[in-house]
Order: structure tokens, then C-alpha cells, then sequence
DNA sequence: GTCAACCATATTGTCAACAATCCGTGCGGC
DNA sequence: GCCGCACGGATTGTTGACAATATGGTTGAC
């Protein structure tokens, strides 16, 4: 990821205040001022600007005319609207999955959700957690549904802080896991429908687990 | 439309530009050269250079370095894609305003539906049309889901130009009014689940007429 | 006649300076 | 002490010039 592909600045500016964001080095609602972004990372304020134009049309960073742009908090009510259109999302894209998953696609899931297993069983949260991003990842590659694919994508950078939080709940890795299960069986088994409603299903226990916390810490 | 709210220039160029292409002044895979539209809409360079890079990120516009941009091409597959994607968010907010909708609101749908009726008996399509994007778009506002009506509006705009040409197909039009009256009496009566499905079913047809027009005309 | 290298032009990418706007601060009036 | 108000610093918005890059045509060799 260090090489960054001799590009224009501007690509490079995006691509590292979008990385920067994502991994948390700038926190929500903190301010991002163009000089000391510029600064930062080396670009010039021109491809800031444009970079962070292209974030607020993303929905990572908001701003005010002549105010300034942050970055944007994104609360639980809206961390559920994320996780419902993600449902929906890829929900359609575990139907085209289904139909068009090879045999290999289907044993690469399998044996992610075998590793899943082994992190569970080594009590390894964090390595079960990025297993499952490159699972849902996988399988949305799998569908070839690239519309889908663009805005999955741009919906599960948005919710990065919340949906770390989920796996916390007492009993959900296991869940997760058996959820999981399902999907992969039903697109290995090229059951669209099944796989479709395995898929909401799922999410639906994520979104659970979410608002559950939201009680909780309230 | 003409004042403009004394914004900033690059929120009007922004404005300007995309409005062009979706009224179809800028064609697909026409050359959006930064000084050219700079002089046509009488902004600075810019601002028509942020603008182009919120214009690609929302998949308007697509541009390679030191190439320039364009208007985006969407060929058939593609807007098969994109209409998946409408369904399945649509779905999901016509869900939210069934459980949501009082009675004015439902009201207000079938006011628009009886309006769509009477365009029909006039044989006015291009009327039904428009009318047609009323009714969803007051449908996705009731369901109050702003992440879903997000992307919803950044779909409708990729697709207008296909979209407009499902309504020619024959019977299509009494088969959108049967469609949405199934959709708004979901709603009304407060079924969620029914009024998912209908939304489903409509969107399905929409792309059926579709896929019958990419084959009636290769 | 064909092909490759080269050059002129058009266009985008970058930069630095300037103008416009917002925000906090201190001043004066009451 | 409290409120309105002007002022100054900080930050964004805009402009113009310049550098980097692609494109298309031209020239020359073969």
C-alpha cells in the first residue's frame, strides 16, 4: 500500500485523508483544515480541497460553506440506515452470487469461514472481524454486481467505527459465524433466494447487536 | 431555478454542470474540457474542476489523468444494474414508510396516483413520467431513511436516460399504475412486508421492459 | 507507401497570491 | 456587569500564471 501507483497528487491526496479517516487518525467532528492537511501529507492545498470535495460527495466529511469541512459523526440511528441499505445491497448482490458462484468461489469462502472459525476458537476478535470484511467482500465480488459493489463499498467505509463494536456483544461471533454458515451454503448451492435472505438475515443480527450496545451505553 | 441562493461558485458550478447532463445538454462520452464549460456557465476553472470530481464520484463523469473527463456512458447492463440496486433500496424504504405513513401522507400518494390515472386516459407518457418520479420520491420521504434516499437520488440520476424509455414499452403503463396501487395500499395499511414486496415487483418490471427494449432493439 | 521519431498544440495538474468570509476578542456604552 | 459592535486573525474561495502531460500532424528515413 506504500507505493501509491505514481499518480496525480490529487488521487494521492484522496486516497490518504480517506485512509487517514478510515483508520481513525482523524477522529469525527474534528476539524480538517486545508493547510495543515496540505502540510501533513506532503500535497499541495489544491489537491486537498479537491480530495475532500470528493470525501463530503462520499459522506466521510462534511462541510459549510466558508466553515470549513469535518469529519462527519455518524451516530447510531444512522449506522442502522447504513447497515439497512447494506442489508438491502448486499442482500442483491449474495442473489447474483448465487447464480454465478463457480466451485472455487465457493470452496475460497468456505475457507475463509474455516479461518473465521479458528480465530473464534483462538479468541482472536480482530483477526475474526477482518476475516469477515474480506468475506462479504469476496462475496460481493463474486456477484460481479458492480453498482452494488461501488456503493457497498462507499456504505462500509462510513460505518468503520460502529460495525467494529458489534462483535463485542456477548454470543454474536457465534451467531456470526453460523449466519455465515448459511450464506455460503446457500451460494454454494446456487440458491439465490436462500442466499438473499440469509444474507438480510445476518445483517439483521448485526443491526441487533448495534442497537443493543445503544441501549447499553445509554 | 434561476437565482441560485447566492451560494459559492463551485456549489454552482457543481449545480449547473450536473443539471446539463441530466437534461441531456451534455451527451455521454462528450468531452467535459474545464475551460470550455468555465466560459459556458461563467464560473472560474476551479470550480468547474471540483465540481468534475464530485460529478465522478457520484458516477456521473468518469476522467483519466491529463485526459480530461467525459460524461459517463451507461449502457444497458449497467442500468439493469442500476435498477437492481433502486429496487433493493426502494424496498427498503418503502418499507420504513409503511410503517411510518399517517394518513395525510397516504393521501398524498394517491392523490399523485390518481393524477398518473388521469395523465394515462390523456395518453400524456411523458406526464405519467414525471409523475411516476413524484411518486417515488414522496414515497422515499415519508420512509424518512436519508442514508437510503442518498443513494436512491445518486441512482435516479444515472439512470434517467433508460428509465425514460421503459414507459414506451406496450401495456407497460397500466401495468405501472397496478404496480404503484398495490405499492401506496401497502403503505396505507401499514404492511411493511407487502409493501417491500410490491416495490419489488414493480422495480422488476421496470427492468423486464428493460431488458425487452435491449432486445427488440439489437 | 509505411513507419517511427519529433514537434506544436491543446488540455490538465499544480502553485502562489489575493479576495471574501467567519469567529473570537476587546472596546465602549449603558 | 452586560450587551452591541467594530476589529484582527484565521481560514476558505477565487484567480491567474506556469509546469506536466497527452494528442495529432509533420517530417524524414527506409
Amino acid at each position: 500500500m506504500a507505493v501509491m501507483e505514481r499518480a496525480t497528487e490529487t488521487q494521492s491526496a484522496y486516497l490518504l485523508v480517506r485512509r487517514a479517516i478510515l483508520a481513525g487518525e482523524l477522529l469525527p467532528g474534528q476539524r480538517l483544515v486545508e493547510k495543515e492537511l496540505s502540510e501533513r501529507f506532503r500535497v499541495g492545498r489544491a489537491a486537498i480541497r479537491t480530495a475532500l470535495a470528493r470525501l463530503e460527495q462520499e459522506g466521510l466529511v462534511e462541510s459549510e460553506p466558508f466553515r470549513g469541512a469535518r469529519v462527519r459523526t455518524i451516530g447510531e440511528a444512522e449506522a442502522v440506515e447504513i447497515l439497512e441499505a447494506r442489508a438491502a445491497l448486499e442482500a442483491l448482490a449474495a442473489h447474483h452470487a448465487a447464480q454465478k458462484a463457480t466451485p472455487e468461489q465457493a470452496e475460497a469462502l468456505w475457507a475463509i469461514h474455516r479461518q473465521m472459525e479458528e480465530r473464534h476458537r483462538a479468541g482472536d476478535l480482530l483477526g475474526m472481524s477482518e476475516l469477515n470484511s474480506l468475506l462479504h467482500r469476496t462475496l460481493v465480488e463474486i456477484s460481479g454486481h458492480q453498482t452494488a459493489a461501488r456503493l457497498i463499498e462507499g456504505l462500509r467505509a462510513q460505518g468503520v467505527r460502529h460495525q467494529f463494536h458489534t462483535i463485542l456483544v456477548p454470543g454474536r461471533p457465534q451467531q456470526s459465524l453460523e449466519e455465515h454458515r448459511r450464506i455460503i451454503a446457500a451460494v454454494a448451492a446456487h440458491r439465490p433466494e436462500e442466499a438473499e435472505a440469509a444474507m438480510k438475515a445476518h445483517l439483521g443480527g448485526v443491526i441487533a447487536a448495534l442497537k443493543r450496545i445503544g441501549r447499553s451505553t445509554l
